[in-house]
DNA sequence: CGAATCTCAGAGGTACTGAAATTT
DNA sequence: CAAATTTCAGTATCTCTGAGATTC
């Protein structure tokens, strides 16, 4: 392609997501970002492994302990050995943290639909479509 | 739209973002990816205030001072009073800082090619303005 | 004087390095 | 025993809050 970028396409990933995160507070929210964006991954039947959600969030193995600490801490969710091979934990959504998320799903939908005001249905989902093509999804 | 995007576009942003951070280390930029993303808008000439620079990076005004004072230390950029307004600053970039801007311009192009690899060349650039569009540039 | 802009100090959250414990 | 997974302690970096200085 002949298209030019001068200003590369990470600047303005950069710029819209911490734009929306700015807009998502925790006192909106009901839960900080971070925490909701792991519970995205972890409300799922069957859980998750921690290894496979440091991979999907980029955030190191180190750095999850701590985030599901804090989340257990708050009752958002629970470690299980895994049967399978026991040096893993499958994390699993608490019913109290399905509560949680869902409301906060709500107020995620609204605040989503501010940020990209300026974009119509459609474009919002050819988006989404790359995005998650992108990233292999 | 009937589309119900159960995990939300700003969960793929910040995932796709992150990942492209971790692509993109001081060790093969030659500065880092923060500095390069601001020295971005500051290489445009007539260079650009304090305060612009801190909404188009959605970085606060305090910490938009320590990144410049980092940055003046590596003779990246200048500040120069606003001769039209006293208060205000205008930050520029030095002939040091454009040679370093364009050389790592050049590795972001490489890296970002790799990050977007699962995208055709007209759905990166479908990204890229749609981004755009979002921001309201 | 009130508002805007920039600056800095302190506190809190996030991230990385290195080492340890358990299981395969 | 080597490798994989999780955990923690220590350190470094980033970000925000609050206060202060200068200029309009």
């Amino acid at each position: 392609m002949a298209v030019s970028h001068a200003r590369g396409t990470i600047a303005l990933l950069s710029r819209l997501s911490k734009s929306t995160y700015r807009k998502m507070p925790e006192s909106l929210l009901g839960i900080s970002l971070r925490n909701f964006l792991a519970l995205s991954y972890i409300v799922e039947p069957g859980g998750i492994s921690q290894q496979q959600l440091s991979e999907i969030l980029c955030i190191d193995a180190n750095n999850t302990v701590l985030l599901l600490n804090d989340m257990e801490d708050q009752g958002l969710i629970r470690r299980v050995r895994d049967p399978a091979d026991r040096r893993r934990h499958l994390v699993e959504a608490t019913e109290h943290g399905e509560e949680v998320f869902e409301r906060a799903q709500r107020t995620r939908e609204t605040v989503e639909d501010e940020v990209l005001a300026a974009l119509t249905a459609q474009e919002r989902a050819t988006l989404h479509r790359l995005l998650a093509k992108a990233l292999g999804d």
